[in-house]
DNA sequence: CTTGGCACTCTTGTATTGAGAGTGCTAAAC
DNA sequence: GTTTAGCACTCTCAATACAAGAGTGCCAAG
């Protein structure tokens, strides 16, 4: 890519800002009130030069100019400066999580809650997951004579519930030597050990490892994955989306969690921040969107990831500085869980 | 209120329905071919003293008629005929709620998404609950040389579960000997009995209980309860709500799940469908918004709800046979579920 | 009590117009 | 060579006007 003059890309930062800020069109008259030292005429030869160079376009022939996507790209590549949230933000953020309990479920809302906060875009959040979970331990409680509760939680600290039936009434002491029994062979195993094991067990004790078998599979699949979501107002109120057809298709996409969890995957391969604009992304309900994203946690052992999904005209910087706080937090929390 | 003539039903009765059908003013000419036999004229002079009662206004002065919400209730009240889902949608219904694990929290997902599917409106449903939720059994579950996961079983089937850190490691052995004796205790009692209790504890047991009670209280509380939600988007696509602001209105109030929450429970008093039209509810926010609602469970034991919103032009008949279909249904799963 | 007829009202869609914003280009100034 | 003032040109947007259509209310006759 041939690099622009000094000028241009000023020029180029104060229409994505000015944009950004305003969702209209921004003129060469505004861009000199904004503090260049040139005439507005100078500005529209530096803007039409941008135009040519395919960072810019005009909605139509006597409006002002809007960022491409390759504008924002440039933009967000090479123009913005970074942006780190502020101290006093960041120890809030902290102080918030400290006072949660140590909850993934409770982590991911509050996550997903600060991140939509602090940068006004609507946010997503995956719980960690590895590649294959592990079993850790699993608990069978008596809920009444037919029915009984079977928890069980993985290394990567989720932890899912399940009812059964039961064909006959079992005491909560046998349940738990059955609890106690499975643990010893199941523990550390991953899903397909489990679905391999041979050995001798009661039908209902093989009835509890089918079904623990089932969940790690679910698991695995990533199928009974949650997204976290907040702030899907505050998009909303962006001027782009008045139009309701465009409501409706934001809306869509953002029920559709098969989908979001998809993408969420996709876009963020790696650890470091990933920001993804518009049709950059090669999916048509995105065209309208942008997403910055991050991958956290422990790399190799489970990982998830927080994203921030706005508009293409979004506020990158600090989309981008709250997803990296965000991030680096709860891989530490998780770390800390896991005791390292 | 007096009764108004045969043919005043008739007319009112159609109306509704062609105003709910197509959202549009309906005039005496449409009226006319719906099959009333007589002419137009007719017709509008019983639209006109429909109006002079209060049953139908008109947006302006030369358009058709609108039901008023006066004409809604006595629509609901005395004209509609009975609608039972249809044996079909019945067997459907069933078929999928024996498919699902025995898990309240996949029951409500569930019951959310028949209710949204066969209303075409927006299902909102909340867990069952009593009146004072009663402690039932707790486990403790080794995670890591750090932290410990409680899980708590309530008799009303909730299932609340919560990390707690350990000041310092604790083997699986000796939680589960807490685990033991603290259920031993704790059994049976609800949030109250428990926060009184006064018995000898070591240091960690009584910091479980604490949780245990705080848990339970928030439970009391309903702070922490959930409510589920389904079929959010059918609701955007209904033609009153094209205005953006409207949307938002109407998003906003379904995003305040606290809010919901107690409306629900206002709502729904005892057993029974109830159905709150517009601004019988006193609440401004649902001035263009109607509620079918029923209280389903063991009265006395534990209780949840049902219901439908929509606009206030909505299908009544169909949100109530919905409504009153899947209340009976989870009512007798939680009387299965309880061994009843 | 019902009905045909008719003037009247109000909305809605379309066409027209003028103001305003912003551009591109040219020619002069630096 | 770059910058700038000037100006004609283009396009949007809001306001206005107008015609068509839907529906009403009322009167007088059946």
């Amino acid at each position: 890519m041939v690099g622009l003059t000094e000028r241009q890309d000023q020029v180029l930062a104060f229409v994505v800002q000015e944009y950004v800020e305003n969702a209209q069109p921004v003129g060469s008259e505004t861009l000199r009130r904004r503090g260049l030292g040139v005439s507005s005429a100078t500005i529209r030869n530096e803007l039409a030069a941008l135009e040519e160079l395919g960072f810019l376009m005009q909605p139509h022939t006597s409006a002002g100019r809007v960022p491409t996507e390759k504008g924002y790209r440039y933009f967000v590549e090479s123009l913005m400066d970074e942006f780190e949230l502020p101290l006093v933000e960041q120890r809030m953020i902290r102080h918030q999580f400290h006072q949660v309990t140590l909850d993934i479920d409770q982590w991911m809302r509050l996550a997903a809650a600060v991140l939509a906060h602090s940068s006004h875009g609507a946010a997503l959040v995956t719980a960690p997951q590895s590649e294959h979970c592990r079993f850790k331990h699993l608990q069978l409680i008596a809920i009444s004579d037919q029915v009984a509760l079977l928890v069980i939680v993985l290394y990567e600290g989720t932890v899912k519930q399940q009812m059964l039936a039961l064909a006959q009434p079992i005491e909560q002491e046998d349940l738990m030597r059955v609890s106690n029994r499975l643990n010893d062979y199941l523990g550390g195993r991953n899903g397909e050990q489990i679905r391999a094991l041979a050995i001798a067990l009661s039908a209902f004790e093989s009835d509890v490892v089918r079904i623990v078998a089932e969940v790690m599979r679910q698991v695995d699949a990533r199928s009974s994955q949650d997204v976290y979501r907040d702030g899907m107002m505050d998009i909303l109120r962006q001027p782009e989306f008045s139009a309701s057809e465009r409501i409706q298709a934001l809306l869509e996409m953002l029920e559709q969690r098969s989908l979001l969890e998809a993408m969420l995957s996709e876009f963020a391969p790696a650890r470091g921040v990933h920001v993804v604009i518009g049709s950059e992304s090669q999916r048509d309900e995105m065209n309208d969107f942008s997403i910055v994203l991050a991958r956290y946690g422990l790399p190799g052992e489970a990982t998830g990831v927080v994203g921030v999904l706005g508009p293409v005209r979004m506020q990158y910087a600090r989309s981008i500085g709250a997803v990296r706080y965000v991030a680096g937090l709860l891989g530490d929390l998780m770390a800390r869980m896991h005791g390292r």
